[in-house]
RNA sequence: CGGGGUAUAGCGCAGCCCGGUAGCGCGCGUCGUUCGGGACGACGAGGUCGUGGGUUCAAAUCCCGCUACCCCGACCA
């Protein structure tokens, strides 16, 4: 086979690379940082989206939309939130261009500069309680559930496809409560969400924790983590939810009249999971051969694959796939009959076997003659003779084992790479050499936490379900309750 | 913004040191043979060598400026 892909042993960070241009996902633009999200790439976000959105919808959260651009004013309501974003959003500052009379060349209106300047929103919490505060006023307002589906900018230093780019889409939901035990439970109900996605849908196992004080969000009051680890034995933040207590709603002045006709301010949440997802997707699954998609995201589950001489063998090959199609469909499966002519066999193979397609169906005169197809899964490679006869039904089953196999091979690798580590030395050796999670016992300072960083890394979070144990702290050897996880992360 | 690098056909690169008017692989088009793991042959199309200046009879090649992109750091979903 032609090689076409750089080796994940060969250098990661280019296989990765490689993968999502040559399959097809995206590729980056004309504009720095940005990227094309192409048709292939875009139909994994849509399943993605409309699963989430499926889930949001089920826990009683609807979707509405709030502005792109946001009063520059509104960043400095809330102190801590305006730190975190501050040195990174673009601005707007005028709003028209014009020719140049000299050299004929357009440039910005100076005359078009506008009073108040617009930020390009890099998250909308300020835009978003700045409008609840006219939504709000009784308890019987409230809780206000909302998710928005929108791309944010952040004008960061270094982009890479996915993974972290200037402009990316997301969801982010804002909700608003009377009580901060309603606003807690919905932070947890949220992160929860999030990790049954990414497990049951993405095939991803995550660990889910909290953020140290330094790693949670500018404005949080608390922020619940998903963490995944890649291939590579790096982290990969996945999602988050955060608990905001009233910080916005005392920065935005959103007060409502309680049961006991008491004036409080709100309660909030806001949580949010992004295009990264694709990259974690790639990253926690697919090997050298190319992409390895869970069913459940592919856009193609199956495709089938006719092997021909000569226009007369198509049509009885066509007559069986396309009966095998409308068998698969009809059981909810997505098929794609390649019947193109423009291609050939070994080259249509190897081009799926790029793109992650979970079955492959291959047919030609010999399965004609004895009633078989050939059937190959990505995950495995594997590849067998099957009869025609019950194909549909057993490639419904085997979507769901691929499905199932795929989780098990990431959770396993996860848990060959999670070590406990009860010294400095091993925390570093785990670090440098063996990759992965660390386990480690933490004295919860912030002196700490910066030694850890000075290795490259950082404590992903503090785990949501530990059970508290006693041990030293690696760094300072001071008494410490719970281990945290610590790791290299993207 | 600090350090390093690159810019030549759609993509990946060679040519530059030593100046003489551009080449290779992939891809693309036509025709034929092929088609159960990225086929093969023949013919063909495609480049103001990033950009502005300078040196020279002559610049992809030497000199100066500019711009863009990539990699490594600080930032980050």
């Amino acid at each position: 086979m032609a090689k076409v892909l750089t080796s994940r042993e060969e250098n990661y960070a280019q296989w990765y690379n490689d993968l999502v241009l040559k399959s097809g996902l995206a590729e980056n633009s004309a504009v720095r940082g940005c990227m094309v999200i192409k048709p292939y790439g875009y139909a994994i976000w849509e399943k993605m989206r409309d699963e989430l959105d499926r889930m949001f919808k089920a826990t009683g959260h609807e979707n509405a939309y709030f502005p792109l651009f946001i009063p520059k004013s509104f960043f400095s309501r809330e102190a801590n939130h305006v730190e975190g974003f501050a040195k990174e959003c673009a601005v707007v500052t005028h709003y028209r261009l014009k020719t140049d009379e000299e050299s004929g060349e357009i440039i910005v209106d100076p005359d078009a500069k506008l009073e108040e300047e617009l930020i390009v929103r890099p998250t909308s919490e300020t835009i978003i309680w700045n409008t609840y505060k006219n939504w709000v006023q009784s308890y019987r307002d409230l809780p206000i559930l909302i998710n928005q589906w929108a791309n944010v900018v952040r004008w960061e230093m270094r982009t890479r496809l996915f993974l972290r780019t200037t402009e990316f889409l997301w969801q982010e939901g804002h909700t608003a409560h009377a009580t901060r035990q309603e606003a807690e439970d919905e932070t947890t109900q949220m992160v929860n969400i999030y990790a049954d996605f990414a497990e049951r849908f993405l095939g991803i196992p995550v660990l889910v924790g909290s953020k140290t004080e330094s790693e949670k969000f500018a404005g949080a009051v608390e922020t619940l983590t998903i963490e995944a680890l890649m291939q590579d034995g790096k982290a990969l933040q996945a999602g988050t939810s955060h608990f905001l207590g009233q910080n916005f709603a005392k920065a935005f002045d959103v007060q409502f009249t309680n049961r006991e006709g008491k004036l409080d301010h709100v309660w909030a949440t806001s949580w949010g999971m992004t295009t990264r997802m694709i990259g974690a997707l790639i990253m926690a699954h697919s090997d050298n051969n190319g992409l390895v998609l869970p069913p459940r995201v592919a856009p193609i589950q199956v495709v089938i694959v006719p092997i021909y001489r000569g226009n007369d063998e198509l049509p009885p090959i066509a007559e069986v796939a396309n009966k095998m199609k409308d068998e698969l469909t009809a059981l909810g499966i997505s098929v794609k009959f390649d019947d193109r002519d423009t291609q050939k066999p070994g080259w249509k193979f190897a081009e799926y076997e790029l793109k992650g397609v979970p079955v492959r169906i291959a047919i030609g005169p010999r399965d004609i003659k004895n009633g078989t197809v050939e059937l190959a899964r990505r995950d495995t490679l594997e590849k067998k003779v099957m009869p025609q006869e019950g194909i549909s039904n057993y490639i419904k089953e085997l979507l769901e084992e691929i499905q199932e196999n795929i989780y098990q091979k990431a959770l396993n690798f996860r848990d060959k790479s999670t070590h406990e580590v009860d010294s400095w030395d091993e925390l570093v050796d785990v670090l440098e050499n063996k990759g992965g999670f660390a386990l480690a016992y933490w004295d919860g300072t912030l002196e700490s936490e910066d030694r850890i960083k000075e290795t490259k890394a950082s404590i992903r979070c503090l785990l949501k379900d530990a059970e508290p144990k006693e041990g030293r702290c690696v760094v300072s050897g001071k008494p410490s309750k719970q281990r945290v996880v610590i790791a290299k992360a993207y």
